[in-house]
DNA sequence: ACCTGATATCCGATC
DNA sequence: GATATCAGGT
């Protein structure tokens, strides 16, 4: 056995893992062995005697928490069964799925995924704006955000709409009317939404004492990792189900905290000793991921942050080279110059060893050209799912009907396939399956031949409910191959291979709602096409990045617009948060660290190149903490083209191109000290502000510090 | 009345 | 690349 804890872990870890009870706040810093941390306090409470069915393990990814608890029990070298692990969303299923009835939702509810949220509500907003044809009104996209960030945050739609769409006020009362509409919806058809799973646990812990009790038998000791990314109602029900006791431990990094856009809020870290009085924190202070250099430059992305835990990162004296600026001409040859640093990467480490991470899904994309060319195998994180694909969401919803008959949405979703009919057709067919006057069926249904062999095999499956899913898959693809064929008739081979995918997925499930639900709450990523599991690159946005690390990290398209985000540039909190973000970025690599900035990005709206201003948080940097490379034009990037006084020469020779210039800093009277970041003929200056986001600002109303 | 196919606009991250 | 609307077909 090899369970040491004295001996394996450092002192900070060590208290954090052997601390006896009661709430305790462990900061962990990036790369600070917080993972491990956990795996040692699972292994510590079930090695002190404490029943493991009587544990919580709250996580971000489902993936994360069973790999924690595997890893505990090999430490154990016992199992670890019984212990409650999983997302506070699958938590939420869960104990809903047994008890929702008692707060007046029935327990064979269908969650909607985000998608499913954005067919609901663009019915409901096509019948709400019959008459009116305004160009301008938000898209269905935009509703479900703002509706759904209106109630992660808990605040009012109309302040929602202030702070993150002044342009939408005016239709404030056509949203609100849509929200409740929506509301209402999913309440007559047994549906629930992301956020309606907390919410409605919240109110179930409130309402029924005698259930929470008997929850909280399960969660005598609750873990909740990444706590800087929960936001209020998971911070209540943390609280709710740890009870009088208290005996919580909430391990995160406020440094770290990267949702605010679905109502994190770091409050709950900043807040916690107020909420639990006697809590312990403890600070895990030493980094062991990353080389000295990363360090350096990562530390300083944090010096401008506002607020923050005080907490130092140290680390080991790990040498290691330099990170690299990379300044590609352009966003098409950064592709190019990224393949190749990854050519030359993998020729010592191991290509799963390598990760390229962007802000946006769709910064990927040239890249990903590239490297098919190149034959490369990757997968990429975030994005799209596989489970977000129309034949994969056609056959699921088959399923759906299965549980739950009165799940409108899947019912448009399989009848619209049959040629002919439509959402309205549907809605009038749905009508008649729940009501005396079942003509308009049986007459559609004589006509239609399409229709009544979806109606048969839906009535087959629902008797036979209790076989194996990945059967039922077999009787559904009978049926609707043929409509399948019909609709993908231009990329028919890729499907069909997506669809055995999900058939193969299936055949790891016994029970259908147990698929379902993990299909919405856990679904796998895109299945790559490398079938014999050989190592491939990583691609992934940051988000899909967070806890994860690897030893070369490439991050990409490092220009004002794209990282940070346009969204943020001109609100202070959202800028703070691409800060951490880009800082999570950073704190991802263990030896090598490349920093991509693209002279110019093609801009397909205008069908022409632009060129970019580097983002300031790489102005920002000291640039001692960093090398530069620039691509010539003359000839392919490399290394030997390295000369550092070049960049200063190249900015004569091409003006349209910018160039990183140290101004230093400036004071201002009301925004105080900041970073100037550029200057702008003929006499205002781009100031970053920390607190206040990029600003700019005419000479005369600043000083400069010499 | 309802469904289907062709053309202008907009683009964030996730459970 | 998706979404939203408009025009033509049953």
């Amino acid at each position: 056995m090899n369970f040491e804890p004295e001996k394996n872990l450092n002192p900070a870890q060590y208290q954090a893992v052997t601390v006896s009870s009661g709430p305790v706040l462990v900061i962990a810093g990036a790369g600070s062995g917080k993972t491990r941390t956990i795996i040692y306090r699972l292994a510590y409470l079930v090695d002190q005697g404490f029943d493991p069915s009587s544990i919580l393990l709250l996580t971000f990814t489902r993936k994360s928490s069973q790999e924690m608890l595997t890893r505990a029990s090999n430490l154990l070298g016992q199992g670890l069964h019984g212990v409650s692990g999983g997302t506070f969303h699958s938590f939420a299923n869960n104990v809903l799925r047994r008890y929702a009835s008692a707060v007046n939702f029935p327990n064979d509810f269908t969650i909607l995924d985000r998608g499913d949220s954005e067919e609901v509500i663009k019915q409901i907003k096509d019948l709400q704006t019959k008459e009116k044809k305004d160009r301008s009104f938000p898209k269905k996209g935009t509703l479900v955000s703002m509706i759904s960030k209106s109630r992660n945050k808990e605040i009012s739609l109309e302040v929602t709409l202030e702070k993150d769409g002044s342009h939408l006020l005016p239709y404030l009362d056509d949203i609100q009317a849509i929200a409740d509409n929506y509301t209402k919806f999913k309440h007559a058809h047994g549906l629930l939404d992301y956020d309606d799973l907390l919410f409605l646990l919240e109110e179930l812990l409130l309402e029924r004492q005698d259930l929470c009790d008997f929850l909280r038998l399960g969660c005598r000791h609750i873990l909740v990792d990444e706590f800087q990314d929960t936001n209020c109602v998971q911070g209540r029900i943390i609280k709710h189900l740890s009870g009088p006791e208290g005996n919580l431990m909430a391990v995160g990094d406020d440094a770290q905290s990267i949702y605010s856009f679905r109502g994190a809020t770091v409050s709950n870290i900043l807040d916690f000793t107020k909420i639990f009085p006697k809590t312990q924190v403890i600070k895990l202070e030493q980094n062991y991921r990353s080389t000295q250099a990363i360090l350096h430059l990562s530390n300083q992305i944090l010096v401008g942050a506002r607020e923050k835990y005080e907490k130092k990162l140290f680390s080991e004296d790990k040498q290691g080279p330099k990170p690299q600026l990379l300044r590609p001409i352009s966003d098409q040859s950064q592709a190019q110059i990224v393949l190749e640093k990854i050519f030359e990467l993998s020729q010592s480490v191991g290509l799963n060893e390598i990760a390229v991470l962007f802000r946006a899904g769709y910064q990927s994309y040239p890249l990903e050209v590239i490297l098919n060319k190149a034959g490369f195998t990757f997968q990429k994180y975030g994005g799209l799912k596989f489970t977000e694909t129309a034949h994969i969401k056609d056959v699921l919803a088959y399923l759906r009907l299965v549980l739950n008959p009165s799940d409108l949405p899947a019912w448009q979703r399989v009848m619209t396939l049959i040629p002919g009919i439509g959402p309205k057709s549907c809605e009038r067919l749905y009508n008649c399956l729940f009501q005396e006057d079942k003509e308009f069926l049986e007459k559609t249904v004589k006509k239609n031949q399409e229709l009544y062999e979806l109606l048969k095999v839906l009535d087959q499956l629902r008797e036979k409910s209790k076989q194996p899913p990945f059967k039922m898959i077999e009787q559904i693809m009978e049926s609707y191959r043929s409509l399948f064929e019909q609709k993908y008739r231009d990329d028919f081979p890729r499907r069909i291979a997506g669809l055995e995918q999900l058939s193969q997925i299936a055949s790891t499930y016994s029970d259908l709602r147990v698929f379902l639900t993990d299909m919405t709450l856990d679904p796998p990523e895109q299945v790559g096409l490398d079938k014999n599991h050989q190592e491939s690159l990583i691609l992934s946005t940051v988000h899909s990045a967070k806890g994860l690390e690897w030893d070369a990290v490439i991050i990409l398209d490092l220009v004002e617009e794209r990282f940070p985000s346009r969204h943020a540039l001109f609100d202070s909190d959202l800028m703070e948060e691409e800060r951490r973000l880009f800082y999570v970025a950073c704190t991802r690599a263990r030896e090598y660290l490349g920093l991509s900035l693209p002279d110019s990005i093609y801009s397909r709206s205008a069908s022409r190149t632009d060129p970019t201003t580097p983002s300031p948080f790489i102005q920002e940097l000291d640039p001692n903490s960093y090398e530069e490379f620039r691509e010539r034009y003359s000839g392919q990037f490399s290394g030997n083209n390295f000369d550092r006084s070049s960049s200063q020469v190249e900015v004569s020779v091409d003006p349209g191109v910018s160039s990183i210039q140290d101004f230093g800093f400036c004071q201002h009277k009301i925004f105080g000290r900041g970073k100037v970041v550029s200057f702008i003929p003929p006499n205002k200056y781009k100031v970053n502000f920390p607190g206040f986001g990029l600003k700019v600002i005419q000479g005369e109303y600043i000083q400069m510090e010499i």
